[in-house]
DNA sequence: ATTCAACTGACAGCTTTTGGCAGTTGGGGT
DNA sequence: ACCCCAACTGCCAAAAGCTGTCAGTTGAAT
């Protein structure tokens, strides 16, 4: 067996919460005593929560270590949502746990263009991640199908209006879904928060990637924005 | 620097969607050309989903790597809780990667007794993570704190029933969260579907680890049952 | 004070990893 | 058809890391 694999193993054997000797961890995976306090310094090295105490015996203070993984963007995202929903809807508990688990993702999960960055803008704690969420999967094929939208929207302030836009990109923000946009009627980019969007139906009409209309040209903008004039 | 140091190295580099080729990686990481080509064997045997063409050089495919990390049992069940909810609330591509999500994680933290195996039983495919999910906390302080549950139950076939439990694990599906307890009624142990209960009170009553009545002698009883006769 | 079991340091022997070398393979360009 | 690039493969000796044994020390509980 190879030592990878043994500390794997002992990670698991741990795992099960109880207390276990280091002479009982070598006679199960058949090496000396001396090389469990050694394994299990590497894994306390690199992170993983062992307890030991003189006279007592090993134990694993958190009880599940998740290996290393690969996720799609979907994962990810499916992730992020879920936690964002457990946030809100169950006991306090399982609150607080969603929250901690979703900061361990992004702290880890940062990778440059993956997980939208959370530029300086205000986080909108009252709104429910839940919400308008009936409109993602039109939103998202939209997106991808370059066809316009047509939304009716409540603003902030209470304002409703019927929009015509083309959907540029889906942003995250913690709590809250954006739809980012061209907006046809202002002739300008709009940021519209799915939640506020009170009906939300695809059209048969296309449209192109236009310079000035685009993503990249969104994000150019907000970029200018954020390192230029900071001019409210 | 250790060999498993630098595979995380690796990793990390070859992370950022770009090409590497795996000259420059050994110059980074001060080894041979020859190491790389092993390591990055290493890497794909072990599945990280690294693309590696002649004549070109190499990249991950996937861009989303989740290092190993530690989750208490309760952020592995807001999990599962998330995943369980997206996989139903959201569009179909976000149902799809929630369930491959929800698998991976439970091929690898399937862990004795903090993820329940999944048994031979049927999986429900028609009912709701969510139903009933506001009786949740109640239940696990419940469970907790040894308190006895009066619980007003509706069974598959719709048999209305009044209860008094023990509850003693609570456990999840895939879909479907149960609740294993003593009935103080029939006598017996009872798994209780959480998103029958119409009703679910917690008693000022406490119980004790009697035995024939507690976790383990109803977890042995499953067990005997699983390996005995196998009779419906 | 004794016991228990986690810990530490040292050293010889063993296993794995590494670098270098000499190839092969597949794709793209000329 | 030819060449070039860079991923890949097999082989071997040297280097590095891992392991077991042994002889201790430490901190806590009894």
């Amino acid at each position: 067996m190879r030592r990878s694999d043994r500390l794997s193993q002992i990670i698991e054997i741990v795992q099960d919460g109880r207390l276990h000797l280091a002479r009982d961890l070598a006679a199960r995976l058949e090496v000396s005593v001396r090389t469990i306090y050694r394994d299990v310094d590497t894994l306390v090295a690199s992170g993983i929560p062992i307890d030991g105490e003189r006279g007592v015996g090993y134990m694993l203070r958190e009880p599940v270590f998740l290996p290393p993984m690969n996720l799609s963007l979907m994962e990810l995202e499916a992730l992020h949502l879920g936690m964002a929903i457990v946030a809100e809807a169950a006991d306090p508990e399982l609150q607080l746990a969603s929250v901690s688990l979703a900061s361990k993702i992004a702290k880890v999960a940062s990778a440059r263009g993956t997980v939208p960055r959370n530029w300086g803008f205000g986080v909108y704690p009252f709104a429910q991640a839940r919400a308008g969420f009936k409109h993602m999967p039109k939103i998202r094929a939209a997106t991808r199908n370059r066809t316009k939208l047509e939304i009716d929207y409540v603003s902030l302030d209470g304002q409703a209006s019927t929009r015509l836009v083309r959907p540029l990109e889906i942003t995250y923000w913690g709590r809250v879904w954006t739809l980012s946009a061209w907006c046809e009627k202002r002739n300008d980019f709009r940021v519209l928060r799915i939640d506020r969007m009170e009906r939300c139906e695809a059209t048969s009409e296309c449209f192109d990637d236009e310079p000035g209309r685009n993503l990249e040209d969104y994000l150019a903008q907000v970029n200018a924005e954020m390192t230029g004039t900071k001019d409210g």
